[in-house]
DNA sequence: CAGTATCCTATCCGATACTG
DNA sequence: CAGTATCGGATAGGATACTG
C-alpha cells in the first residue's frame, strides 16, 4: 500500500496527512479567499480535475474542514464552506503564502503566467472604492496572450459587486487597458507599481480611473509584505 | 504526466509545491528538531525508506532549503543543515503542530503508537537540570509492546548528552519505570501528567529521580500550548 | 555509517465524456 | 450549474538488498 499514513503520533504529522496531498491547499486557499459554490472553486485551480476537486471536498469535508449544505430556496444548489477547524487553517495558509513570497524567487513566479487565473483573483479583490459611483467596465487586453482569451472586462456595478467576463458583455468601456501578462502579474503580485510599469502599459479611456488604478486594483493577499484578510 | 506543478503564480502553490510531497514536512521538522544526520534523521521517520529519505534530501537541496556539507575531518561523514530559508520554515512547521494539536483528536494520536520513535523524541528534549549532577541512567519498560523492543535505557552524562539504548548498556540503574506505551505517550503529549498517570506507571528505585519525573522529561515540542524552540 | 540500486505495484491523478 | 463515471498511464514510493 503506497498510502498508510505515517504511523506517527505528531500532530504535525497528522496536519500532513490531511493538507500534503495534491491541490488539497490550494482547495483550502480558495475557500478562505471566499469561493465556496463548486464552479467557482474550479476557477481557482483550474489546472485540477473537476473529479479530483469533488473528491477533494469530500475527503476535507471528512475530516471536518469543510461544511457542504444546501443553498435555502435554490433548489439542488449547494455551497461550501470552511468549518471552525477549516478556518484555523487560516494561519497555515498565510505562513504558506509568507514563505513563498519571501523565498521562491519571483522568477518562478513570472514563469506561471495565467490571464485568466490573475483576472479570477483581481476580479476578487477589486476595491470599487475608488470607482465613480455607477457601473464601471475596465477592458483588459494581454498583447502576449496566444491562447486562449486575451481580452476581459470587468464589470463593476454600483453596489459594488464585480462581475469578471471574457466575451464583450456589450457595455460602454470607461477604460482600457492594454498591457501584456507579465506586467499585469508583477504589479498584483506587488513586484511592481503601475507606474514602474508605465512603459508597458496603455490606457485608453477616462483618464481619473488610469490615474487611481493602482488604488482601485488592490493586490494579491500575498504580495509582498501584505497579509490575508481572513 | 501526473506533476507538471500547478502552474500558478501564487506564492502559497509554489510552497505547496515543495512541501505537499509525502514525507516532506516530516522531514523537515527532524531538521528543525536538530538532527542533522542521515541515521539520525531516519530514526525520526523510521517508516520511510531510506531511498526516498535520500531523494527528499536532495530535493530540499536543489530548493535551497537544506545544505549538506561534508563534517571537518570526519572523513566521509555529512550532515544536513537548514538554510536560511529552510530555518524560515519553521513557522509552517509550528502552524502545522498547532493545528493539529488543537483539531485532531487526541485519540488518533494515541492510535499511532510507537515506543522507539517516543523514546526517540523523549531523548531529544530531556532536560537534565533537575537530575543528579552524575551520570544517571533510566531504564523504561513497557508492559503492552509485543513487536519490537519494549525496554530502553536513557543514559544521562554529567555534561548533558543524553544516550538513548534499546539493549542493556549495561549499567547501574538509577531509577526504572515501568508502564505503557499509551501512558508515556500522552504524558509526553501533554494530554495527561506524570501525577494523572500514577496508577498506570510503577517506578522501583532513586524516589527522588521519580518524583521529579515531570520536570527533567520534559514535553514534545507541540504537547498542548506548547511552542516549538527554533 | 551513509547512503544506492533495483524492482514492482498500488494509487494517484489527468483527460474526457457524460448526466440530472 | 454541479458534479459523476470511466479509463488508462505515469510515478511515487514501498520493500529489499547491497555497497564503499
Amino acid at each position: 500500500m503506497t498510502h498508510a499514513g505515517y504511523q506517527q503520533f505528531c500532530p504535525v504529522a497528522m496536519t500532513a496527512e490531511i493538507l500534503c496531498t495534491r491541490w488539497t491547499v490550494l482547495v483550502i486557499r480558495e475557500l478562505v479567499a471566499g469561493s465556496s459554490r463548486f464552479n467557482d472553486l474550479r476557477r481557482g485551480v483550474p489546472k485540477m480535475s473537476p473529479s479530483l476537486l469533488s473528491q477533494r471536498l469530500k475527503e476535507l469535508e471528512e475530516h471536518g474542514i469543510v461544511e457542504r449544505r444546501a443553498i435555502p430556496r435554490e433548489h439542488g444548489l449547494h455551497e461550501y464552506r470552511l468549518t471552525p477547524s477549516g478556518r484555523d487553517l487560516v494561519p497555515v495558509i498565510e505562513a504558506f503564502g509568507k514563505w513563498g513570497q519571501k523565498w521562491v524567487e519571483s522568477g518562478l513566479t513570472l514563469r506561471n503566467l495565467d490571464p485568466s487565473l490573475l483576472m479570477w483573483d483581481m476580479r476578487r479583490n477589486l476595491d470599487p472604492a475608488p470607482l465613480p459611483d455607477q457601473r464601471t467596465v475596465i477592458q483588459f487586453v494581454f498583447s502576449d496572450v496566444s491562447r486562449g482569451p486575451r481580452e476581459y472586462w470587468l464589470v463593476v456595478e454600483p453596489k459594488g459587486d464585480v462581475d469578471l467576463c471574457s466575451t464583450d458583455p456589450g457595455f460602454d468601456v470607461d477604460l482600457l487597458v492594454a498591457t501584456d501578462v507579465r506586467t499585469m502579474t508583477a504589479i498584483w503580485m506587488g513586484l511592481a507599481t503601475v507606474k514602474d510599469s508605465r512603459h508597458s502599459i496603455e490606457f485608453e479611456g477616462d483618464r481619473g480611473i488610469a490615474a487611481t488604478m493602482q488604488k482601485w486594483l488592490g493586490l494579491s493577499p500575498f504580495a509582498t509584505s501584505e497579509r490575508l484578510a481572513s
